[in-house]
DNA sequence: GTAAACCCTGGTGTGGACTCTAGGGCAAGT
DNA sequence: ACTTGCCCTAGAGTCCACACCAGGGTTTAC
């Protein structure tokens, strides 16, 4: 597939697509006679798991990392596997955030014309274990 | 409280806290007679939401929407408390989003060694009944 | 009363993640 | 054969969310 259908499939532009390549987001893509990327089964992946992670707010930096073991060869399974599972564990944290925040907004909405309300009162709303502000 | 503490207490920098002010992401801070600005109750359940909801990946867009009706005046009560509610939405489904980037990962992670998946049969990993991509 | 440690504004710099442009090659239809 | 519409690279431009000055006033500690 050529860069114009991943970059309709995936709903990117081309310039992302080559910008992703560039810093290594994205394996090298093999290309055809004439120099043009021909995006193969594989590559496909990687585009829709990027664009996952992405969306999901992880760090390119993480993701460079992630590409870079597998590039370097089938070695570290090992390391590769634990990084999947480390990426995991950061949206878990990340959803915990955010739920948190969630209980804060309905906390606000439910005591909404309650003004005598402080941000104390509030960040008990928030996490009520939590100390640090 | 003076900006040094507000920082301190809610660990930002004093440039970031000018900076939201300036982008109308806080309101404009009162100021004593040497100019200082002084902050007050309400300034600082001000900051402690914006930083709840720009850690929780809120766009400072949807955040300055938000203090602007409040700078406008209590008439829109009825609009303020829907955008609270707005917001819950949205990171409702931001969660929704990552936790389905979650379930992508675990199913890689199970299913490490087998080299025969493709981004379509983890399509069906990542997300069962929706159709794009 | 003076040095240190704050505060202010206005402006410039930075890093990240694209986005666009220029200049040129290839492909497909007419 | 020629127009249209892709593709390429290299490089410049943009926007965001700060971070970092410079130049100058103020407050606090000695």
């Amino acid at each position: 597939m050529n860069i114009e259908g991943v970059a309709k499939k995936f709903d990117l532009t081309r310039d992302t697509l080559r910008y992703w390549e560039r810093i290594e987001l994205l394996p090298a893509i093999p290309r055809n006679q004439s120099g043009y990327r021909e995006y193969g089964e594989r590559d496909l992946n990687w585009v829709f798991y990027i664009k996952a992670l992405r969306k999901a707010g992880m760090s390119i930096e993480a993701l460079v990392e992630f590409v870079k073991l597998y590039r370097d060869g089938n070695q570290n399974i090992a390391a590769r596997k634990s990084l999947l599972v480390d990426q995991r564990q950061e949206l878990l944290n990340k959803v915990n955030d955010i739920q948190k925040t969630v209980k804060y907004l309905s906390f606000k909405i439910d005591h909404f014309e309650d003004h005598t309300l402080n941000y104390e009162n509030e960040k008990l709303a928030y996490d009520q274990e939590d100390d640090q502000i």
